[in-house]
DNA sequence: TGCATCAATCTTGTATACCAGTGGCACGCT
DNA sequence: AGCGTGCCACTGGTATACAAGATTGATGCA
């Protein structure tokens, strides 16, 4: 039995919401088959599945790469997700014993992601808990579109450079669930909340007040040297996202012959 | 110019919101392809798009297929909907002029719509009221999520013969755009939260009590003749949705020069 | 008559061949 | 050296050929 599009994309998803690929990574068909083995056929099917989801565009007849959300889409994004995480919660009479149990079994496996060293489990984890929940709140359907919001967000939290900390991410699940718990759903709804906006908050956004240059200008400016034109909330060095990110986007060299190298995020 | 792929998806959705497909209808990729005068390679595109949107599905070797969501997934749907769009008036601050401009002018239409005589209009627009409410209150992400799930509770409503009526429905969206206007949030959601509840309602839902043969057995009861074994709930008479779909289901004949006819309604 | 088996046909699944746009690189001109 | 131009390699876009499962209807046997 081969590999199917249905395990290509979801490999996909689970590389973004690993921060595996970053914003603006390249995913051409011809690498792809050759790392799965199948016709670019299949791997073409994936990547379809995965744009109408919104993860992925096609830039015609130069491949397609992992979306870089503007501003405005991360805005759009944040809301969306407040808006059914929240209202999920306030739909919700109460929640079911094995519920809890779920949740706290996913909870148990994201405090010990926080405290190991692999860093692409630990966002997974981190991000699968809202789809966790929302699963728990017996909705598949919205547990289905909160998993590519989220993949989203993670994408939009490495473009925009948050800073939010995973410990503390998983201590305010930990919050939530509690309050879940004690079916004080009010709390949870408020906890939510705040947690979604203390993650929005810590995005590197920077007002272009109508110029439209001001995005450039600040990415371009000198990272050292005459400190009059520095942006002041550059990045004193580029960090690990950044590094993953130029790296993906390295063009791949003539001749090689592994080219899949580059790919090796999705293994 | 060709026809492409996205055209032909939309194609269809706009047909799911207008009635003109019915749960369950074929939508084979040779018919779709001559219809389109495409290859079945752009057919197969938009299929998969929809499929991964949830709107068609493909059972395998057989054939692809209008969704028809059980009991269950109706109930997520509905839950789904009230949730982004209660959330979403919950989460707005205030509704701008221009907004509040466009929904008036898309009330105008929908009032026409129900006074006239095209059906499919009627419903299309019925429906597309809350992709635009989305739209206005400033969220593409959840009014493109809303336009599936709105196609979906269409569906629905066919599926389980749903009496809703569209001139009430039509006034409760009048309704809800007078709260906006008046900038009376509360009043809006409670407005959209009844509008839902209404629609769900009408819905002929059979609470099958452990019999796993409840729904053929009141699908196949007599439709004249003894009264001891007719179901409480059954139609008098088939309505035009049922008509369609069976039409829609209907084999093709061998050897027929417009094998199209049957998908006129992409038309 | 009833049933099992088989063949014809229809439909999707997959690979591949070929087409066409894009971008980069080198060459040659000024 | 700088700049413009044209060629070439690479990538996705599309159509098509062929494979293989599913269904249906026919046929022959008990």
């Amino acid at each position: 039995m081969s590999i199917t599009a249905t395990e290509i994309s979801n490999r996909i998803i689970d590389a973004v919401m690993a921060q595996k690929l970053a914003p603006g990574a390249r995913l051409g068909e011809q690498q792809l088959a050759m790392l799965f083995d199948c016709s670019r056929t299949i791997v073409r099917e994936a990547l379809t599945r995965l744009a109408a989801r919104g993860i992925v565009t096609v830039s015609s007849r130069r491949g397609w790469y992992v979306i870089e959300p503007s501003q405005e889409e991360a805005r759009e994004a944040f809301e969306a997700r407040r808006v059914i995480e929240m209202g999920l919660i306030r739909c919700t009479t109460e929640v079911n014993k094995p519920a809890i149990k779920q949740l706290k079994n996913h909870l148990v496996r994201e405090k010990a992601a926080v405290k190991g060293t692999d860093v692409g489990l630990r966002s997974f984890l981190l991000g699968d808990f809202h789809v966790c929940l929302a699963e728990c709140l017996g909705n598949s359907l919205l547990a289905d579109t909160l998993r590519d919001f989220t993949a989203r967000t993670t994408l939009i939290a490495m473009l925009y450079q948050s800073s939010h900390d995973a410990a503390q991410s998983c201590e305010e699940h930990v919050e939530i669930v509690r309050a879940l718990e004690k079916n004080d759903l009010v709390l949870a709804e408020k906890l939510m909340q705040m947690h979604i906006g203390s993650v929005q908050a810590t995005l590197k956004l920077q007002a272009s007040g109508g110029d439209p240059l001001a995005e450039l200008r600040s990415a371009l400016s000198p990272m050292l040297g005459n400190p009059l034109l520095n942006s002041p909330n550059k990045p004193a060095k580029p960090d690990a996202a950044q590094v993953l990110r130029t790296s993906l986007r390295r063009k791949p060299l003539k001749n090689v012959s592994e080219p899949s190298t580059y790919l090796g995020a999705l293994l």
